[in-house]
DNA sequence: ACCTTATAGAAAATCATTTTCTGTAATGGA
DNA sequence: TCCATTACAGAAAATGATTTTCTATAAGGT
């Protein structure tokens, strides 16, 4: 999915895509990680140009209405992804937040068997762990 | 798992279990259902005793670090549930916040496939809908 | 170009959570 | 059982992330 499209998804919903906007999410896409909405502004700061933490905080909000950012809870802190399907299943790395994304869903055959408890509206399937490169770097 | 097996968790890990901390307990593990620690804190003084809201923080804290207890950021809130047993799964009723375990994991499989991008320390695989019970009450 | 409506961003306000502090109570050993 | 040690309870204050407010500005449609 590419900027255009994620413009024209922010257009169908009646959300404007200012400059300001563009720079957080160029950011928020190549990074290929997750933040805290201070960790985005930051991040925004260095790379793009300087833009109000106000403005990341109303971004992510907007995202997540829209299905394209999904915030996650890790040791207290708030984390954003960025989504680009909708179902989507993410392997994120504890030590350097890199967030990849899995293609296949070996969850759907459990969402089948448990839908005797009620109707499900959607499952979330995440692994936590460290990834190869993180590993390999071997931190004590 | 009884409140019982529970003292003796804590007690392994030189936490004390006092009569408000086992108000708390107990209200948390009868209710069944997610809670937020202000909700929580209100649940406890209806039905047991008058605790202060900083011990239930300090509970669910306690919990969660002993792994009796899991956050869930949901719209926005931070919910708590009461977990049992350490591979757990849950079903999680948006409507009245219910919360069932269930003891199967389809998930193991996806595990060992998804090895291959690093080290899975942990999985979450969560259902979220509405339980039977909230579906037949038929709310618009 | 104009009009309507959404946005940017600083500043202030809010509110959940944490910290501090003092009195109290639980635990383990003598 | 008593004492010493250490953790806890809870009120009050502090913290800090997030939200709201407000005014100027800019985007998109006509």
């Amino acid at each position: 999915m590419e900027l255009k499209d994620i413009q024209q998804l922010l257009h169908e919903h009646k959300f404007r895509v200012t400059k300001e906007r563009e720079a957080v999410l160029l950011a928020f896409i190549d990074a290929g990680r997750m933040f805290t909405p201070a960790q985005l502004h930051d991040y925004v700061k260095e790379r793009y140009e300087q833009v109000g933490l106000t403005t990341v905080y109303r971004l992510l909000e907007t995202l997540t209405k829209v299905g394209l950012a999904t915030p996650f809870l890790i040791d207290g802190e708030i984390y954003y992804t960025f989504c680009p399907n909708q179902h989507h299943h993410h392997f994120v790395c504890l030590q350097c937040h890199q967030v990849k994304e899995l293609f296949q869903c070996s969850a759907q055959q459990a969402v089948d068997v448990d839908h005797q408890v009620g109707t499900v509206e959607y499952h979330k399937l995440d692994f936590f762990g460290r990834c190869r490169s993180c590993e390999e770097e071997k931190h004590c």
